[in-house]
DNA sequence: CGTTGTAAGCTTACGACGTAAGATATGCAT
DNA sequence: ATGCATATCTTACGTCGTAAGCTTACAACG
């Protein structure tokens, strides 16, 4: 570390380390001390490349929303819209935090916009109406960032032996027979273990809104 | 608020006036030092009822989560489960900051169990087989949970006049002519303010469940 | 070569935060 | 009056973001 600690900085080196910090040890961990530490620098050398806090976490931000996949305007709505979800779904997970900065806001950033703007486009395209584009528009965003934000929230802490056992003496699992079912389903390996809810619930709304499409007023 | 300080303290007084603090002010306005002061005392006075920050979110979160109506085990399964999906979407739309709280994780609270409880245990009266309730649920959770705070990420902020005018300042929207126009959706009165896209998306994946229930498969 | 301007980094300090430790006050049984 | 339990307050520590000002390093120019 002390070797390279004299690479002068740059607002880039800046926001990758506190990417790498915030994948390895949650957001709460990205201080500025803690930052300019892992950097080689002190603290308050961070404010030369980065405005204050809000802003690094808006430059973190961005990083990731550079590995969604917008849905594109050509070819298949369905499949165009499915595949981006998925991104999306993908690029939360693989960045946890990102989920929590999203939600508490003002940080509505560029790429989240132009995601935006793509996917009413698509929408558009694919035939719906202006007042039914408005509400499936809403269905689906709240959909893709609510589940993905929720499951994240669900699986932020890595299941070992020690969390498990700890689930086992907190919870009096005799009060709750089929929740404790569900545990073992969760704990042993079994079919279940290949299939997304993430997809499932998506393909269900999708596929409704497609028979919407074609049959209006059924 | 001198003359009823000296109202002895108690651990219900100290929550529902974080409660109410988060209500008005959003949940990071809950510092000890700051409820201290609404209540006239000093913050430390505040460890007497309470354990400690944590706890007192838990007993905050615990008051919110008694809004909730369990999904209970007679009548049409999809109604019940209808009804107690709109029950959670309404207690959280009706303290936002209850949200964050509950994906910041280590706060499953009692309720939150009894919740799961009923909602597995009506999924399996219903007639969905181990393999496929194990599923369902995570879907709808997902589903309940993830929009509504979804939802609340967007509307936490009150849309006033001012805050229109900074949107329609800082935002490029020549950039953005569908998302324009969706704002101009938003913006205007019409039949859309009528509609809710959590309740449009709940009927779609329920409707879909319920299809896949009567004929699995389809 | 020295001088000087600018950018990069550092030091110190302030007011927030949660809370540990211990001092004080109040009320009641003896 | 005395003793004790409970409730409240005081002081202090280490954390945080960051404002203000200082020091260093280097490039341009005479």
């Amino acid at each position: 570390m002390a070797t390279a600690a004299r690479i002068p900085l740059n607002r880039d080196r800046v926001l990758r380390a506190a990417l790498d910090l915030a994948d390895g040890s949650g957001v709460e961990a990205v201080t500025m001390r803690r930052l300019g530490e892992e950097l080689g620098f002190e603290a308050m050398s961070l404010y030369r490349h980065v405005a204050n806090k809000n802003d690094l976490l808006d430059g973190m931000l961005d990083l990731v929303l550079a590995e969604w996949q917008l849905p594109h305007r050509q070819g298949d709505w369905l499949e165009t819209i499915r595949t981006s979800a998925l991104s999306v779904h993908d690029a939360l997970r693989r960045h946890r935090w990102a989920a929590q900065l999203l939600m508490t806001g003002s940080h509505i950033r560029p790429a989240r916009l132009r995601y935006m703007e793509c996917l009413l486009g698509r929408l558009g395209d694919a035939g719906f109406d202006a007042e039914t584009t408005y509400h499936v528009y809403h269905l689906l965003d709240g959909y893709i960032f609510g589940f993905s934000l929720w499951e994240i929230a669900y699986t932020a802490i890595p299941i070992d032996a020690e969390v498990v056992s700890k689930l086992m003496q907190t919870i009096p699992w005799d009060e709750y027979p089929q929740l404790a079912a569900h545990r073992d389903q969760h704990l042993s390996d079994g079919p279940h273990r290949e299939v997304s809810a993430f997809e499932a619930g998506l393909d269900l709304i999708l596929g409704g809104l497609q028979k919407r499409l074609v049959a209006p007023l059924s």
